[in-house]
DNA sequence: AATGTTGGCGGGAGAGCATT
DNA sequence: AATGCTCTCCCGCCAACATT
């Protein structure tokens, strides 16, 4: 099986081993999982990543070479690794600070038995909280030499960490580099930020980007309110980010203020989620910015005959719609943008995409982390 | 549209140990 | 002796995404 992070694999073991790293990868059965497990390198960013099985050769490989056995003998009488410490240092790792006890127990073994039926003796050795990684398959036999792939592995691991992270990195370094960029230069930005309006672009970096850009372009609008006409407050629209993108199911995204308006971003046309219990309540008028090109009547229509199929009652899909404030799309999100760029918040723009997405992402964590 | 894969949650069981 | 706590191990479920 050959993708895209193959060659990043082939790359380190012909630095490793620059005669033999052909044979080296033909004979062992964990560089090829290997190879299987970072098939997702080049999916996007919500792909799994597999990191559960690879983090439990990680850290048993990584404490396999902490006590010298890649150059030394007597491995197998030695103690191996305790449970807790394997278990505590694959959450230390990047991706892993979730990860349950599956992978060191069993599943590792028995995902690597479904690919690998002829190797009989598994890749994880324990006798109750010790546990081994299997020293044979970290030595690969090749014209009377033995080859030890102990350091190979983690290497070639630390790559595909990064490889995962890099999308997030590319985003908010690209994002810093821009931002010290000279004045007279405000195109690159705008050509920047219209490449995050597309369909295919990750859901959360959207949603940062749409909120930097709908906070701007409604600034400019001034809001007068009283509780009687002489006495008028003057108020400019705010629009207020309700939270994390990810720590934020089901809720809203942006409310505005002082009219109380609510945002919710969405990739799909599916809003049953939002109007589960349409019949019983009369539920609040939701703006939806939609990640789609396609025009805003059309994009009504699709939720009018979706939601005749759900309700037949014609008054219920009135209501349905009712709850309908504003779709915007793609388009009118390019449109606000530029109408904000010529009023002169392209700097803020970024600057506010800038904020968002290292809160978004915990990049200060992400940055010290990128180099364990 | 159906099926497969992966990660995360939670719970049960049993062992070992400490406390009452 | 009874009870409770923590750790280890295993299992099933489910959501989200990929693959077919």
């Amino acid at each position: 099986m050959e993708h895209q992070f193959t060659s990043n694999i082939n790359e380190i073991l012909k630095k490793n081993f620059p005669h033999n790293y052909e044979d080296i990868f033909k004979d062992s059965y964990i560089l090829q999982y290997l190879n299987v497990k970072t098939k997702s390198a080049n999916s996007g960013s919500k792909a799994r990543g597999s990191f559960a099985n690879l983090y439990a050769i990680y850290v048993l490989v990584e404490d396999y070479i902490k006590q010298g056995f890649h150059v030394n003998d007597g491995y197998k009488k030695s103690n191996g690794s305790q449970f807790k410490h394997l278990f505590n240092r694959q959450r230390q790792l990047p991706f892993g600070a979730n990860l349950q006890n599956h992978a060191l127990n069993n599943r590792l073994n028995s995902e690597f038995q479904k690919y690998f039926p002829i190797q009989e003796t598994p890749p994880i050795l324990r006798v109750s909280e010790k546990y081994w990684i299997n020293e044979d398959l970290l030595k690969i036999t090749f014209s009377h030499t033995i080859f030890n792939i102990a350091e190979s592995i983690i290497e070639i691991i630390d790559q595909y960490i990064k490889t995962k992270s890099n999308a997030l990195d590319l985003f908010i370094s690209t994002c810093i580099d821009l931002q010290g960029i000279d004045a007279d230069n405000d195109n690159a930005v705008r050509l920047f930020v219209m490449s995050q309006l597309s369909p295919n672009v990750d859901a959360r970096l959207f949603e940062i980007v749409s909120y930097a850009i709908l906070k701007h372009y409604y600034i400019d609008t001034t809001i007068y309110w009283g509780y009687n006409s002489d006495n008028l407050n003057e108020e400019k629209l705010t629009l207020y980010k309700t939270g994390r993108t990810n720590a934020n199911d089901g809720g809203i995204d942006f409310v505005m203020k002082p009219l109380g308006r609510f945002f919710q971003v969405t990739e799909t046309l599916d809003f049953k989620k939002y109007f589960l219990d349409i019949e019983k309540l009369q539920k609040y008028p939701i703006t939806f910015v939609i990640k789609s090109e396609a025009e805003v009547d059309k994009l009504h229509a699709k939720i009018y005959d979706d939601a005749l199929k759900n309700y037949p009652v014609e008054a219920v899909v009135k209501k349905y719609m009712e709850c309908i404030e504003e779709l915007i799309n793609i388009p009118i999100l390019l449109d606000f943008f530029n109408k904000s760029i010529e009023l002169g918040h392209i700097r803020s723009i970024l600057n506010e995409i800038i904020l968002q997405s290292k809160f978004e992402f915990n990049y200060e964590e992400i940055a010290t982390l990128k180099d364990v």
